[in-house]
RNA sequence: GGUUCCUUAGCUCAGUUGGUUAGAGCAGCUGACUCUUAAUCAGCGGGUCCAGGGUUCGAGUCCCUGAGGAACCA
């Protein structure tokens, strides 16, 4: 039974529905109220209750079970993740939508008319009295046991995931509830939400590689956004006091079960606050989140994680002698840093400053022990040319990741407002550039002249949006939370073999 | 980039040491059944075993190359 041969059925069942003279694809549906919103309703009546008074309702929704006995049908409709039995019978129904009844397929779309009650093992169900065909599928659904279990099938084809595993529709109706979770917590802590160039002459804001693209009529490169920062701040430079983003970044980088190379980030500034007041803001939302999904201890894997304030601090040094048990003393010393690179088998380490070699240390002994929510403080200074030196260090920025389940899932700034120190961080980044670094930060004139119009202490907030609801979902993969990842196309490689000259 | 694993019917999966005509369930088709719950019962149809090459008397199974996917490492 390949396809063809299921489509050729259904499209004969499609003309036999026409023959009954039916409008096979009506415009509209009768309805009066949605399956979630019956459930609500009566989902607490008995069935006597139902009998003393009755209800009509007209609900539509997809078949998704149909069990035939003759002269009575069965079937279950499913609408936004939510499922409701239809009884149907042929003396309830006349001739011609007894005959429509006959002709459903699993995957069709109804409407029915009829009287709620309770079947003998008490199911809320609809009995109809009228049906109303609404559309076909002339494709079969997936096994409906099972589900969609092959992973690529789920991710190419998320409509027959959605449909056939309602665990995955209920990741992404929880994934809005968490998007709008953060903007009304944003809004009550009296932030703007504002959106900037998702196309920028000037990549800026993070290192990392871009995604470049051109525009014909200005003739000009235009690159992805990688980060939306140095737009929120010259909003605030403009006399935004407090404002916030939710998009998309991009970032020309590999695919992992925590990287899509299109991601969510939140990002939001504040006029007049520094990193402890990020803190604060930033805990709290996560523990608001925790909330929303159901409490603040949540599981994640193997763990449960607590979302209860106040997270743990830990300066990245710290965090490198306590997770490689190392002496921390080492950690002050260039010549004592370069050994334990060594002993860890960090890549070109003669090339690298022992700032830079602190983050890998951090990445490579700390990083995925992380599992508690706990802010990391205290940035190499070559790490974080955006961020504003230590008071008491200046080969330290004060700044802060904070990791959870393993991740990093936001990272922080009081951020650098000295025009002067700015444009002295960007030439080292060219420096860095040349060299070869192709992470490394491009010079933004305009914004270090906005600089120089004078902007104010401000706080600044990055939140890895999909990470954060991998963690409130328990997912294992980004994927599994982005609703069409990235994929390499399906076609053959000499059909799209025009970008041979790429080089691998 | 490296290592390991996966790809068999529309879907979910079996397939023994390399040996006859590749199996099951769901889905589908025909029939029975007026309260079913993965409905049940009887019968029927459905395969580019990911692709290409090789070894062999014989390959879904072994080897090589490629494609796509998954996990781990860097």
């Amino acid at each position: 039974m390949n396809p063809n041969q299921y489509r050729q059925v259904r499209l004969e069942k499609l003309e036999k529905l026409k023959a009954l003279g039916l409008d096979v694809w009506p415009r509209k549906a009768e309805r009066s109220i949605g399956i979630g919103g019956i459930l609500e309703a009566f989902g607490g009546l008995d069935g006597p209750a139902l009998e003393a008074e009755p209800h009509t309702v007209s609900v539509m929704g997809r078949i998704i079970a149909y069990r035939d006995s003759g002269k009575t049908a069965f079937l279950n409709l499913s609408e936004g993740g939510e499922k409701l039995q239809i009884y149907t019978r042929k003396d309830a129904l006349s001739e011609t939508e007894w005959e429509v009844v006959r002709l459903l397929d699993m995957g069709d779309f109804i409407s029915v008319t009829g009287t709620l009650m309770r079947t003998k093992t008490g199911e809320l169900t609809v009995k109809a009295a009228r049906v109303q065909f609404l559309s076909k599928a002339l494709l079969p659904l997936p096994e409906k046991w099972h589900g969609l279990q092959d992973k690529e099938l789920r991710y190419r084809q998320r409509y027959l995931d959605l449909v056939s595993n309602p665990e995955v529709l209920h990741t992404f109706i929880l994934r809005s509830k968490i998007l709008a979770g953060i903007r009304h917590y944003m809004e009550q802590q009296n932030y703007l939400e504002v959106e900037t160039p998702m196309m920028q002459p000037i990549p800026g804001g993070a290192t990392a590689r871009p995604f470049i693209t051109h525009h014909n009529a200005l003739d000009m490169a235009l690159y992805l956004r990688v980060a939306p920062e140095l737009y929120l701040k010259r909003l605030i430079v403009g006399g935004f006091h407090k404002v916030y983003e939710i998009n998309r970044n991009f970032r020309n980088e590999g695919l992992s079960v925590r990287h899509n190379p299109e991601f969510t980030m939140m990002e939001s500034y504040a006029a007049g606050e520094d990193l402890r007041d990020v803190m604060v803001l930033t805990e709290n939302l996560f523990s608001e989140m925790a909330k929303l999904c159901g409490g603040l201890e949540r599981p994640f894997g193997e763990n449960t994680l607590s979302y209860a304030t106040p997270f743990r601090r830990l300066t990245l040094k710290d965090a490198i002698a306590q997770y490689g048990a190392i002496d921390r003393a080492r950690l002050e010393r260039s010549e004592d840093i370069v050994q334990l690179a060594k002993d860890a088998h960090l890549e070109d380490i003669a090339k690298k400053s022992p700032g830079v070699l602190l983050g890998e240390l951090f990445e490579h002994h700390a990083e995925k022990q992380l599992l508690q929510p706990t802010f990391i403080t205290d940035y190499p200074i070559e790490l974080s040319p955006l961020t504003k030196t230590l008071p008491d260090n200046d080969l330290f920025v004060d700044r802060f990741e904070l990791f959870i389940g393993g991740m990093e899932l936001a990272n922080a700034y009081s951020e650098l407002n000295d025009p002067v120190d700015q444009l002295g961080r960007f030439m080292a980044q060219m420096q860095e550039r040349e060299g070869g670094n192709d992470e490394a930060m491009m010079l933004d004139l305009d914004f270090v002249n906005a600089l120089e119009h004078g902007f104010p202490p401000t706080g600044g907030l990055g939140v890895g949006i999909d990470r954060m609801v991998m963690l409130m979902t328990n997912a294992a993969s980004i994927r599994d939370v982005i609703l069409f990842p990235l994929m390499r196309p399906q076609t053959a490689r000499d059909e799209t073999a025009n970008d041979a000259d790429e080089p691998e």
